[in-house]
DNA sequence: TTTGACTCCGTACCATGGTACGGATGTTAT
DNA sequence: ATAACATCCGTACCATGGTACGGAGTCAAA
């Protein structure tokens, strides 16, 4: 198991190296150095920027991505903040999922209706899938 | 039914006057103006503004919006290329609701270790729900 | 018909999340 | 030991998604 340099991580995670480095100026990212002042990895780290992306995907900012990550490494915290915070971001979730579900109730509808007939394609509005419970018939 | 100024319109949205202006400029929003120049709406537009902050929040780009809501609105698009595309991003959104679930398991497991002890809260890494599949054995 | 609130438009500015540059220094294979 | 390559750091720049400003025009109630 060879070393992990700034770049074998970039490749493994995904990203570039500069953004790396950025994540370490923001403090999401432990920056880990040897004495000549080289920076080397494991795997866990890979790890963590892999998270960072996929939930920067699901709409969490930078910001709220290191309190989630913080719940399980910041040492200030107690357990009732750590419960408090981590049910908060369950509600959180679960909330996306719905909207999620929603979103892909609605474009399952227009899926279908393009499927029936070439002409009532827009009889049905995606944006009102927040405003109203549809069902799809097909 | 009075007629809806953009202030108005901003408020049921509950967005700034500036966003709806930029909305329009990105022709994410038709721009309805009156002769002498004053843009007017109705219930629909406050729809397409809630929907397209609801799909930020989830991930999706401004640019990534305007494709779904032109899903239904856009002339030039036959049923078959509709068809593709909205099959295409329910994959998406299924890929985005899987995610969530795995990090939703993950902040339960924390949320339970917390419960369950005083000490063992670093044992478990929210980072690890992409990589690994957690259970919660509470 | 005036007065105050709202709207018009263009332009400038802002925060977030990177991306690029470039000269110096470290690492590695020959 | 030297060439080739990677990494170091600071700084500058970039795209996205707004937000603010300010002078001029419009609307609506008194």
């Amino acid at each position: 198991m060879e070393k992990i340099t700034i770049g074998k991580l970039a490749e493994m995670a995904g990203v570039g190296v500069e953004t790396i480095r950025f994540y370490q100026r923001k403090e999401l990212l432990r920056e880990p150095k040897t004495s000549t002042g080289f920076r080397t990895y494991n795997e866990e780290d890979a790890q963590r920027i892999v998270f960072i992306k996929k939930a920067q995907e699901l709409g969490f900012t930078l910001s709220e991505v290191k309190e989630l990550l913080e719940l399980n490494t910041k040492p200030r915290l107690t357990c009732g903040t750590v419960k408090a915070k981590t049910t908060a971001k369950i509600k959180e979730i679960e909330g996306k999922i719905a909207d999620l579900n929603r979103m892909k109730v609605s474009l399952e509808k227009l899926a279908c209706a393009c499927d029936a007939s070439q002409d009532n394609i827009r009889q049905f509005k995606v944006q009102e899938c927040f405003d109203v419970g549809l069902n799809c018939k097909c």
